[in-house]
This record gives C-alpha cells, structure tokens and sequence, in this order.
DNA sequence: TAATTTCGCTACCTCAAGTATCGATACCTA
DNA sequence: TAGGTATCGATACTTGAGGTAGCGAAATTA
C-alpha cells in the first residue's frame, strides 16, 4: 500500500506512445475541496469526487493511490509557496501565521487538511507523505528565513497549526481574525520577536 | 443515530426487574485503551476491543451508541478530574498544562483523544457529544479557577491541547518533556503571569 | 495500419460500523 | 418454587467506503 503520490509516468525526454492522459488533475482538485466542503471530509468518498470532477473513480486511482494521497496533492496545490513577506523576524513570522490561517480558512481547504492529517494518526505511511511532502518545504523555507533551528521551527508548526485546527474541528467554524491576531501576539515574543532583522 | 452516552437505564430509586448489567465497563475501557496503544484508532475496530475485553460485540453496543461514544467514555474515565494545583495563576495553567500532556503521553489515551476528535471532524453529532462531555467540563473548571471568560480559556485549550495532539498526530511520538515546558514558557506570559494571585 | 496507453464503465473484494434475532442466564417478586 | 423481565454471548446480516480487475472504446505515435 504505497503512498507514492506522484503517479505522472516517469517523464522521458521523447513523448511515450500511446493516449496522453487528459488534463484533468485541476478538476479534480477543485471537485474534491467542493465536495470535501460540502459533506464533511469522511462524507467525501472517492466515488463522489469523481462523480463532482466528472471523472470516473478508476481514472483517480490511476493517479493516485489512495484517497489521503489525493487530498496531500490536492492540499499542495491549494496552499502553494509561503509568501514569507517583510524584513524583520515578527513580519516574517506574522506573515505565515496570516497565510496558514486564511488558507485553513477557505471553504474545502481546513476539512481535507485536518482529515488526511486524522487518517495519518493511524496510518504510518500516510504519516510520512503528510510530513516528507507538505511539511518539510515548509518548515525548510521557515528554517531558512528565520535562521531556526529545526526543533524550534517544528514547534512553532506544532503550535500555529495545531491551535488552527484544533478549533476548527471543536466548533466546525475556522478561528476568526482576532483570534489569529490573538495567537500572534503570543507566539512572536516567545520566538525572539525582532530582537534580530534578516 | 444518537450520540446519548450514557445508556444506563433510568436510575429509578425501585431496581428495576431483570437480569442486572455485568460490571464489565472497566474491563472494556481498559480493553480500548491498550487495544488501539497496539493496533492504532483506525485499526482498534469494536470487534476487537469486545475480543479483548471478553465480551460480545453486542453487550458494547448495548452500553454506548457507537464507537466514538465509547471512545468519549473511555477518555472520561481515563481522565478524571482536572489536578488544579497551586495559588497563583501560573501554577494553576502549568499544571492544567503538564496535566493533559502526561495523559495524552499514557498509551492509548493520546491515540483515542486523536482519533475521536477527528472522527469529530466530519461528524456535528460527535462533536457536539465532545464539546459538551468532554471539554466542558474542563473549561468551566479553568473558568471558575482562573478567573477569565470563556473565550480566552477557550483559546488556552486550543492552544495547548492543539499543539499537543498535532505533535502527537504529525510524529506518532507524544511531546517530549522540554516541549511541555517550553510550551508553558510560551502560553503563560500570553495570560497575564503571576500578575494576581487566587 | 499497428502498437500502446488512457479512458469510462461495471462488477467485484475486503473490512468495519451498526442491527436483528435467539436461546441461555441472572435477578426480582409472588 | 414458579414466572416475569432484562442482559448475556453467539451468529448472521445490512450498509457503505476504500480499493482492484477486466473490459471495449478512444487517442496518440510510429
């Protein structure tokens, strides 16, 4: 049962033969954050995704093999690059604290998130994707831009993310701006606020 | 598909005629919590707890309306009351805080926490059941100790125990103890310190 | 035209949650 | 002691979701 979420068949230099295959990965990504949305990350079965992509179920697991492997694809292309703006540490660090939780915030997006990071507690497998894939860029280019340690940038993850789902999935409801403004101003003096610029 | 956890019969002051329930519900609690430490949430199906308790699938289902009933049973009795120890609001949150983190460090308590709240996720039933058995409680009791209104004690579980659990959730490994502290030198500044006393 | 690959479609397998039923058992009351 | 009642274990079943197998049709290259 292996998470290998990149299904594109290894890309040769001459074109392969043989019937290319549509290009409906963008369709399905959007089908699946509306249907996600709309019933509930468990309620979004690969059959309905297909069915809202207009696609069929075995033309999905052609790509990807397993439903979590789909929604990790489907979530790093919702999320994209951090824009890590600003020049001090405390812009930098608000900036992403902003970022993660607009993107948490937009309809689809905070229910597959938390309901591939649920499958991953009982899934070891699906525990290294979610990680190698959509945490390590992150938490790199964090590392990187705030000159962190590893350690410290995984608990400034664990803090942020952890605290934005946990009320999403308590009260259904993403946490409303105050609140994010809230977390903000506890987190940044505890990691050196802009005690140091870049 | 109710999620009333309680199915003890209505506790008439007369006993009621028939055969009495068996007091076995320590036995299936414990059988949980050591079944999903070895197997995980996803894998700690009713059958096999009923197998290591002992007890017929249908005795389980009798007592709670499905299996994340148990699973907020379960948590309940292994939580018990909160520990809050100490006269100043610090030691207060500091304890409440290394409290939850070494009982999601017990086995099998941090997997079930997890996996329940995220079954919640996808399911209003069930977190309604586990906002108003199992985090109420908790809540009003930090409310009345420490003195502040429900939402920001709101935001303090949040914080701790969404840190908590997606530590646990994203490494499979509860946080370690330096973690815990640093998370307490981080969350207590943020209310208001040693400012007043109880 | 022939080879190759993806397409949609249908049928299927496995497994887990939850339900139905039945004879056996334990308790109370008369 | 006999009868009523509710729980017990056991078995079988239904439903739904993840995932697979195999088919003929369609799209591309050589």
């Amino acid at each position: 049962m292996g998470y290998r979420v990149d299904m594109t068949p290894a890309t040769t230099s001459a074109r392969p033969p043989g019937r290319p295959r549509s290009g409906v990965n963008d369709v399905v990504f959007a089908a699946t954050l509306s249907t996600v949305h709309e019933l509930g990350y468990a309620r979004a079965t690969v059959d309905r995704i297909a069915a809202a992509a207009g696609v069929a179920k075995t033309t999905i697991y052609r790509r990807w093999p397993s439903k979590g492997a789909l929604i990790v694809d489907c979530l790093l292309d919702a999320f994209g690059p951090v824009p890590l703006q600003g020049t001090s540490r405390s812009e930098l660090m608000s900036s992403a604290i902003h970022w993660i939780a607009a993107k948490i915030g937009e309809p689809g997006v905070g229910d597959a998130f938390a309901g591939v990071f649920s499958d991953a507690i009982s899934d070891p497998a699906l525990r290294e994707v979610l990680s190698a894939r959509l945490q390590d860029p992150y938490r790199l280019a964090l590392q990187d831009a705030l000159g962190e340690p590893e350690n410290r940038v995984l608990f400034f993850i664990d803090v942020v993310v952890g605290t934005l789902l946990h009320r999403l999935g308590m009260t259904g409801v993403p946490m409303v701006d105050s609140d994010v403004a809230e977390l903000v101003q506890m987190v940044l003096p505890h990691f050196g606020g802009d005690a140091d610029l870049t």
